[in-house]
RNA sequence: CGGGGCGUGGCGCAGCCCGGUAGCGCGCUUCGUUCGGGACGAAGAGGUCGUGGGUUCAAAUCCCGCCGCCCCGACCA
């Protein structure tokens, strides 16, 4: 076999570009670090688009769009914010080419704006300029919107998914009069993220709050959600930030309160991107390729039809066609692969590499026995099932492989965390087993950054359910009031 | 930008050390036999060997320059 993937333990970076590529989700593009989504990677992320803007929606939101070019210097307004995405900016700094007496295409000089604009590497500063606009009075808020778009950063090392040049997301930016507002809706948003990666991806995550050194740039205070992913690296599934007034303060976007005062307003900015495909591949993925959970798989049941001979294809194809239409009924995504270009082995093959949850096989066997051939993904367990109650038993087991795959994915989080006390367990355990590392930390930046420096682990988060337990810093002997989630990231 | 590696049909690679005019697997096309786990046979199509220069009777192969890509780090959703 020419594409076969390669086994996890032996390269986990070749593993997972194999799964990627196999299941035909993306591919490279001609210009480094960025990403063609192909039809499958597509509506894979087309199915988590339509859940999370649901969710969004029924959170009281509304979606709108917002320029791609920002003006330079809205970018330098706040002085965090420009620190953090000054580095990785696309800049347009020409409307026109044209064309050198030796035939080279040249941007033209005489074309050059009068302000460069750079492409959005996140849409906080355009947005809070148009805010600062529409926002006058009490009566204007709160102002809850969310943006679907794609936005560049000009990373120096990418990966499919996971780290690309351009990459697809959503964007929630919302504006409140009071602090204690702004700060429920970063909390609410943190646990519709969390529900989403949870219930339909199947991922379990840790809730906490981003140190200082992690949180994002403008930000008082950044809440994320982490995932293990079966490397036992760390990787940030989406994030929801509290901005305080900063913002509001960079754009002078001020409104009369219902003493007559004026105020600034307090915002959120809230995100979760194609990086979550780079998840779900890496968490439940194997060795055979993807495997999708039933809530989102674009296929979420395929039929291969088994014949020789003519007379058998009809009803062989009959039957397969009555039962598509009965699992139609109930909703199920179905697929009817009655292709005689390819052959049903070569056909099983591509849709396990695919991921596609269930396969039903039937042929004349089966016909003549009123089954049917049914084939888990996740489990590769196979049996043989009475044709009738077929919808009723593939909903049910459309749920139960959602669950167990939440299940596995939970068990292995659980197996992968440790908890250690001093600092040669830590290293210990990053090297030997990776994961999730519960640990004291003492809440300084100097120790974090130094175990940074030498173990190559970050602080994850402070977890939201942190309990009080008086302990000591692994590395700088002072006192720890709780644990703190430290991993290897992506 | 630092450290490694690699550029040879669509994809993956061998050939390079030791120069003689390009080969393998997969894929693709046609025909036949097949079809319950990536079928088999036969016949085909497809390559400026990344690029520029040098050495030589002769360069994919040796020498020098340039370009590009991948991996590991620094940066990051």
């Amino acid at each position: 076999m020419a594409d076969a993937i390669t086994p996890r333990a032996e390269d986990y970076s070749q593993w997972y570009l194999d799964v990627v590529r196999g299941a035909k989700l993306a591919d490279y593009s001609p210009v480094r670090g960025c990403m063609i989504i192909r039809p499958n990677g597509y509506a894979l992320w087309e199915n988590m688009q339509a859940v999370l803007d649901r969710m969004f929606k029924e959170t009281g939101h509304e979606n709108a769009y917002f320029p791609v070019f920002i003006p330079e210097s809205f970018l330098a307004r706040e002085a965090a914010h420009v620190e953090g995405f000054a580095k990785e900016c696309a800049v347009v700094t020409h409307s026109r080419l044209t064309v050198t007496e030796d035939g080279r295409l040249i941007p033209d000089p005489d074309s050059k704006l009068e302000e460069n604009l750079i492409v959005r590497p996140t849409s906080e500063t355009i947005i809070w300029d148009t805010y600062s606009k529409w926002i006058q009075s009490w009566r204007d808020l709160p102002i809850l919107i969310n943006q679907w778009a794609n936005v560049v950063r000009w990373e120096m090392r990418t990966r499919l998914f996971l780290r690309t040049m351009e990459f697809l997301w959503q964007e929630g930016h919302t504006a409140h009069a009071t602090e204690q507002e702004a700060l429920e809706e970063t909390i609410r948003m943190l646990g519709v993220y969390t529900a989403f990666v949870q219930d339909f991806m199947a991922v379990p995550v840790i809730q906490g709050i981003k140190t200082p050194s992690e949180r994002f740039a403008g930000a008082v205070d950044t809440y994320c959600i982490e995932a293990l992913m079966q490397d036992g690296k760390a990787l940030q599934a989406g994030t929801s930030h509290f901005l305080g007034q900063n913002f509001a303060k960079a754009f002078n976007c001020q409104f009369q309160n219902r003493n007559n005062e004026l105020e600034y307003v307090w915002a959120t900015s809230w995100g979760a991107s194609t990086r979550l495909i780079g998840a779900l591949v890496m968490v439940h993925s194997d060795d055979q390729g993807l495997v999708l959970p039933p809530r989102l798989a674009p296929t979420q049941v395929v039929i291969v039809p088994i014949y020789r001979k003519d007379d058998e294809k009809g009803v062989v194809l009959e039957a397969a066609e009555r039962i598509e239409k009965e699992l139609r009924a109930e909703s199920v995504r179905v697929k009817l692969d009655a292709r005689e270009s390819q052959r049903p082995g070569w056909k099983f093959n591509e849709y396990e590499v695919q991921g596609v949850p269930l396969r039903i096989a039937i042929g004349p066997r089966d016909v003549q026995n009123g089954q049917v051939e049914l084939a888990r993904r996740d489990t590769r367990e196979k049996q043989t099932v009475p044709q009738m109650a077929l919808a009723e038993r593939i909903t049910g087991l459309l749920e139960t492989i959602q669950q167990e795959m939440f299940g596995r994915a939970l068990a292995f989080q659980q197996a992968n965390t440790h908890t250690v006390n001093t600092y040669d367990d830590f290293k210990e355990v990053l090297d030997t087993k990776g994961g999730f590392v519960l640990a004291p930390w003492d809440g300084t930046a100097a120790t974090e950054a130094l175990i940074k420096e030498e173990t190559k682990a970050t602080i994850r988060c402070i977890p939201l359910d942190q309990e009080a337990e008086e302990g000591v810093d692994m590395v700088s002997g002072k006192p720890s009031a709780g644990r703190v989630v430290f991993g290897r990231a992506y």
